[in-house]
DNA sequence: CGTTGTGAACTCATTCACAGCT
DNA sequence: AGCTGTGAATGAGTTCACAACG
């Protein structure tokens, strides 16, 4: 199974590997130059344990210097090709609503990796007009224009009723994987692969922990 | 509200079973009707095991009713009262550009027991105006502003180079939970809650996955 | 020295499988 | 029959602890 190969993108990681990735990715921009960085900085910047981060950076294959810590150079870029973001990823957006316009001006998207094609909707007020340069085409234009742009993540940012049918009609075109922002249970063929991200989720959990401290002082 | 009965709120649950929790009260609404539900249904709504169900329900008590299911309207109220949103929490939102105006129309928050009670931001332009009933106010006026609304979340959607500043003013405003949207490493006191949303991860992961499943032709 | 990499131990989470209730 | 609740088994994830190395 987990045969090394030329580029070593071993057995798949856990997921919550995978998002540990992306968070020492975050810390290691800032130290971008020529620095070594070690295990235990690493874990006190993210919050969990310098066994944890050797754990993780273990699996990307023999990065590390003992005795000095791991290069900063070649760490990010051997997290980035693991995580698929060594190249570009054209998306599209569908549905242009304050969350799209968030996202468009979202920093460090476009240097991360992630190229916005394509902004959908159907709303005739929208279709036509340009957001950050890019033009707003209508919902039927959804497949020829992916086809022709070779997106391949897609942005669901419309309200719950629609998404559904949306992510079928992004399917049909041919995406590969899916941004899910709506509040909805998606069905969604087994090839395609699905992030949702609820953000009404997100404030209950957060009210869950303060409750939770609140309830029994429990420190951390 | 009142008394909380079984008090069933002692043993906090894992993250991850608070998350799924949110995630059964997200099917529950639809069925909202005075029906039954099993554990099998949920399980094929939200994508997990009927006894992965089973077992987190089973932690709030014996709500179930053997042969038969789970009693909808109970079921939602319980899961409620310990996620903790069986009332409501006053929330303030610092930095008001399109992700505010995005969490502002969001549909459900209200409902779900998320009153946003004040907006800030640094903006003179924006001061003074008026989102969604709601007038902007200056970063100044965050602390007595909080005082007097007794707002206990804080959600922070600046930019990341103000956001440890954002989250050091809220701290000092008495905040109880920051929801953190800024890509940066917040530095919090440790009574305070914290959930970091970091939309540029989110990405991330899917292209993890999307890359993952083309690599290895992984059925799943 | 300081730091990595990793077997082994351990904790937490999930699934199995079935008794027990309706 | 159908469905829940749960002990037991399994699996996944994390920490311990230390040898190996610069």
């Amino acid at each position: 199974m987990g045969q090394i190969g030329p580029s070593e993108l071993s057995g798949s990681l856990s997921r919550a590997t995978a998002q540990r990735l992306s968070q020492y990715l975050r810390c290691l921009r800032p130290a971008l130059t020529g620095t070594t960085v070690s295990s235990s900085q690493l874990a006190r910047a993210v919050g969990v344990s310098d066994a944890q981060v050797r754990r993780d950076l273990a699996t990307l294959g023999n990065l590390g210097q003992r005795g000095i810590g791991y290069d900063a150079n070649a760490l990010t870029a051997v997290i980035r090709r693991t995580l698929g973001i060594d190249r570009t990823w054209k998306s599209v957006i569908v549905g242009v609503g304050n969350l799209a316009r968030a996202l468009l001006r979202y920093r460090g998207f476009h240097e991360q990796g992630f190229e916005i094609v394509g902004l959908f909707d159907n709303d005739p007020h929208k279709i036509g007009t340009q957001v950050d340069g890019l033009t707003i085409d209508s919902l039927d234009q959804l497949a020829s224009s992916i086809k022709t742009s070779k997106a391949e993540l897609g942005v669901i940012a419309v309200p719950p009723e629609s998404a559904q049918l949306v992510a079928d009609e992004l399917t049909r075109a041919g995406i590969k994987g899916l941004l899910n922002f709506a509040p909805a249970l998606l069905k969604i063929a087994p090839h395609i692969r699905l992030v949702t991200v609820d953000l009404a989720i997100q404030f209950e959990q957060l009210a869950y922990l303060v409750r939770l401290s609140r309830t029994s002082e429990n420190g951390e």
